[in-house]
DNA sequence: GCTACCGAGTCCGAAAACGGCGATCGGCCC
DNA sequence: GGGCCGATCGCCGTTTTCGGACTCGGTAGC
């Protein structure tokens, strides 16, 4: 498993992935304890793609991710992660909607977990997801951040830029 | 049989052995009665070794013990014991793993048993040995020294200084 | 010898607890 | 009455917790 942090304008993200692809963004990785496990490896030429496509999105250039993405979760977690990303740029959503589109409308806070495991905020959109009464109610890297998001997506805000 | 009290970083430990080897390491020695029987002899000159190789372990500069040993036990601890020893530094192993390197897949919980009755505790690195789930379910010298053991060896302590 | 018990264990299934929800209901205040 | 807010309850997948059953040397009595 190869990793690498990287400054962005919404703090230091911690990347990690393999061959498979990307399996994993961590918000605040100043504050994360480096990876002891000697099969993690620190390199960053592997997120070439994902530092180069997350510049972009910061920038306001980039309204969709196009990456090798591999995910770890169960199948519910899957289905709905995968959901997720059929949200458009900048549209909101709800999380009754989400289970609805499932086929299972009332498992709106299944959902709602779902989404707080997401492993790879911002490319899988989970800041897109609102309470029904439009609420922001959670989000792993805390509420002001989905609100930034949320914010850049509308264009409610000045581009970001990558360091 | 000679006995010796030293000071350490984890309590007073007692030592005892004889020209064969160390024989055994107890924990909490003032709280011990003292060997009563004639054929027991207090003298610090044979455990000169022990006590330099113990000091380098706790301050870190140590991971190997070389020393010769003579604990005494059924054939069946003997092999639980040699096996403990060839846990590398600083990591775990379960105890079930332990049963099944020796060829007695299902005997985990003998081997704990075989474990609690280690004479030779720090030497024979048996706190390195948890839970299938990695908990630390047990050590003659209690819970916590065991923790501190651990800690040690991940680095995630400051070296220990022998008086 | 043989048996009966005792552990620094482990797997497995059931039950309960826990969320990034949502709809409803009862107060409370204009 | 109308509108807002907190409390309550049903819902659902996941995680954690808890017991029971199974296992295997060592030890103490017989």
């Amino acid at each position: 498993m190869n990793y690498w942090d990287a400054a962005t304008p919404v703090g230091d993200l911690r990347l990690a992935g393999d061959e498979a692809g990307l399996r994993e963004i961590s918000f605040h990785a100043a504050a994360l304890a480096l990876p002891s496990s000697p099969c993690w490896r620190r390199a960053e030429e592997p997120f070439r793609l994902v530092l180069e496509q997350l510049s972009d999105y910061f920038s306001g250039a980039r309204r969709e991710f196009d990456l090798p993405l591999a995910p770890v979760g169960t199948p519910f977690q899957l289905d709905v992660w995968r959901m997720l990303r059929t949200i458009p740029y900048g549209e909101t959503v709800t999380y009754g909607e989400i289970a609805g589109r499932l086929g299972r409308p009332r498992a709106q806070r299944a959902v709602g977990a779902a989404n707080g495991r997401n492993p790879l905020p911002i490319v899988i959109p989970c800041h897109r997801v609102v309470g029904s009464d439009g609420s922001l109610t959670g989000f792993g890297g805390g509420l002001p951040m989905k609100r930034r998001l949320l914010a850049l997506e509308c264009g409610h805000l000045p581009a970001l830029r990558m360091a």
